[in-house]
DNA sequence: ATTGAAAGAACCCCGAC
DNA sequence: GTCGGGGTTCTTTCAAT
């Protein structure tokens, strides 16, 4: 994992369909030694997935919110397990601080995440109580990261 | 946009690298066919982007916070546009409720954290307070969204 | 819109450095 | 690790339906 490695991951978050030839060109290599770099990056792991991000509006999931969720520790796992197993669940972590869990969705519209919390949310056993924020702009969504030399990481 | 736009959605959000023979199969119908729909997802702005998606850990990113800020009105933009162009945000939303600002923040470590709050988010003129909650465990991060049809939309 | 076929581009294996 | 060549696969174009 070096400069080079980095720069080509740098370039396939923002392009992640940029071909061989394109990556060479950009890092100075051949065409196979750039197809080599991509290669390894995947098998190791450091590129773990390719995919297509889809515009929110066209997919029908022009809604985002926040949920603060309080949990009982009784029934927890499974309560997780559930919100994890649900499409409109993009995000679930566990948190530090006064709850227990945040959650993303992303859904139609308002009438949908009141459905989804009533039907959903609510009926599991160890939710107590939750808070929901919901975003009225999003400036800025990306799952492009820095990447750090570990030298530089201090 | 019909149901076959739709599968082929939701196969590229799982696989970005499908290729179209495979796509083409998967929807029953022929390579060049299938290969005229991604286009066409792709012209009319449903596929807005490609990419790869790295390790967390690999990036030198492990630690994910989400940061809630209450900011003024005064300064509100500049500070908005300050924190978007930084690369270890990935997220900004203004949000409803009694905070003004849901950041989601990947760093290498915790001393990266209170760095960033300290030397990047403390000195905006507009941040009054901020509440950081810190994911212990990211049980599910996905981008991938389902994909509706309008129809069923209620 | 969908198709098959042909042309072009990209990927991938391999032997050499 | 890097490179170039050659076979293979994929994408793209095109005329026809």
């Amino acid at each position: 994992m070096d400069d080079t490695d980095r720069k080509i991951c740098e370039i396939l978050q923002a392009q992640g369909r940029a071909s061989s030839a394109e990556l060479a060109a950009a890092v100075g290599l051949s065409v196979s030694s750039a197809n080599e770099r991509v290669r390894r990056l995947v098998a190791q792991g450091v590129i773990s997935q390719w995919q297509a991000v889809l515009d929110r509006e066209a997919a029908g999931a022009a809604l985002c919110a926040f949920v603060l969720i309080d949990m009982d520790f009784d029934g927890e796992a499974e309560a997780a397990a559930e919100l994890t197993a649900r499409p409109e669940v993009l995000e679930l972590h566990h948190i530090s601080g006064a709850h227990s869990y945040l959650m993303k969705l992303r859904l139609p519209d308002t009438a949908a995440l009141q459905r989804f919390l009533q039907d959903v949310v609510k009926p599991l056993r160890a939710v107590r109580r939750t808070e929901t924020m919901i975003s009225l702009d999003t400036q800025k969504e990306t799952a492009a990261v820095r990447i750090l030399a570990p030298e530089t990481r201090e």
